[in-house]
RNA sequence: GGAUGGGUUCCCGAGUGGCCAAAGGGGACAGACUGUAAAUCUGCUGCAAAUUGCUUCGGUGGUUCGAAUCCACCCCCAUCCA
């Protein structure tokens, strides 16, 4: 099976400009096609997962990845898919944003000499001359159409500032830049990018008179249509520090029955055969789909030693076996009160809750159990041999458990 | 620049002098039920040394015993006119 009819086999296509010309050139090996990666934050996102493997499948193909880092778009702000506007951030904050980025891609994709290229359209779009510009691409441009993209359509009635509305002109431009500078003819994105996407092929056909392709892949939403990769609001980072991998593990471990199976073919390199074995599976025989999922998303992205260390965590957290892998959070002399700590106080040092209202509330729900012993009492302190004399396991709720140690 | 309508808690949105930490809904969290799923029902949702205290309704000042609510100035947004 060539690429091009993989990708479609695991629902991964959502549009394409040219079905018969895009496969051809992928199916070729021979592209060399870009995914632009705004960089909004210090750390890429489940969320550019997706691009992240697409590429990744591409490059297995023989195909040629140019990642774009949008050192320049990010200071403008895309505002497809958005009810406001972007908080304005400053050109340090990008620079290291996209260095950031630079490194975890760089542990994911191969940018060996000749199979990948890591650009930052910074280097060519913040010198960009406004009066030149306008003439050069800013002319190729009509208001009306671009009014009438999908992305914009949504704004007009929330507003939408000038910045922004640039923001389709620059990501364009840059497909026009990189078509000539890189001979990249095809440009992937998701589904959301749509519209800027084609504002690029436009521009090389107005401005070159050759053709380029753009292909968008699906969005990855839950069966609610919620984009996944987000646990209330907060994005499921790839960096360790920031979303652990036993949490990053469990996030995938969580996800819906309707869901799992499109996942695994979305996000994991199991052979679609594999895959596709398991849509027979039923009922809680779908929880082993979930392992599998958590699983290999886990490995791809921060190694085969830690997925193990989390599959196991959860094994034993959940199977009540054992406390080996979970994770842990130390107490000290220093967190005492009057000679002992109370519940509370142990719940936000694991930052089980925010605050100690929180903690206050969960067991007053009955929401937290200290070694499978249901806590009632909102002053329950223990003194630090208490803690230190057996496993101290701390829950909240039915999922989060912390194993507590002294130091 | 002018006219009009707005800015309330994580989000939407009610509240136009005290009964307001602020209705209702969504989301999140917790409990029950389950399979670490979904649906459903229930609770809960500013902070804290917690029958009390403190901070919050775009900002800054003011009026008042008392302000999300009234006044002044300022900032921001939408719509229409330029």
């Amino acid at each position: 099976m060539q690429i091009y009819e993989e990708l479609q086999r695991r629902g991964l296509i959502a549009q394409v400009t040219d079905e018969e010309q895009v496969r051809e050139l992928v199916n070729a090996g021979k592209a060399t096609f870009y995914i632009g990666f705004d960089c909004t934050a210090d750390s890429l996102t489940a969320g550019h997962f997706m691009a992240l493997t697409l590429m990744k499948r591409l490059q297995m193909a023989g195909n040629r990845p140019i990642a774009l880092i949008g050192g320049g778009t990010t200071m403008i702000g895309d505002p497809s898919g958005r009810s406001d506007m972007r908080k304005m951030l400053t050109r340090e904050d990008i620079d290291h944003n996209a260095e950031c980025f630079k490194r975890q891609m760089e542990r994911f994709i191969d940018f060996g000499e000749g199979k990948a290229m890591l650009v930052n359209n910074a280097d060519w779009l913040m010198n960009l001359n406004y009066i030149e510009l306008l003439r050069e691409v800013g002319a190729c441009f009509s208001v009306n159409n671009m009014l009438r993209a999908e992305c914009y359509k949504q704004r007009m009635e929330k507003g939408l500032s000038f910045l922004e509305f640039n923001y389709m002109i620059m990501q364009s431009y840059d497909f026009y830049h990189m078509f000539k500078e890189y001979n990249c003819n095809l440009e992937f994105g998701g589904d959301d990018q749509w519209s800027n996407m084609l504002g690029g092929t436009e521009l090389i056909r107005k401005k070159l008179g050759k053709d380029a392709h753009a292909m968008t892949i699906t969005l990855l939403t839950d069966s609610q249509g919620k984009k996944m990769g987000k646990t209330a609001g907060n994005a499921v980072w790839l960096d360790a520090n920031k979303t652990s991998p036993y949490e990053f593990f469990q996030y995938w471990r969580n996800v819906g029955d309707d869901d799992v199976i499109k996942c695994l073919k979305m996000l994991t390199f199991l052979p679609i055969e594999e895959i596709e074995a398991m849509e027979k599976w039923e009922g809680s025989e779908l929880n082993k789909a979930k392992e599998i999922l958590g699983f290999e998303l886990t490995k791809l992205v921060h190694g085969e030693e830690e997925a193990t260390k989390a599959l196991e965590a959860a094994r034993g957290v959940f199977g009540g076996t054992s406390t080996e892998n979970m994770p842990t959070t130390e107490v000290s002399e220093a967190d005492l009160f009057n000679g002992t700590i109370d519940a509370i106080a142990i719940l936000v040092k694991a930052g089980l809750v925010a605050t100690r209202s929180e903690g206050r509330r969960a067991i007053e729900q009955g929401g937290v159990t200290v070694n499978d012993e249901k806590i009632t009492d909102i002053k329950k302190a223990y003194t630090l041999d208490e803690i230190a004399a057996s496993d101290f396991v701390i829950r909240r709720g039915k999922k989060n458990f912390r194993k507590i140690v002294v130091k």
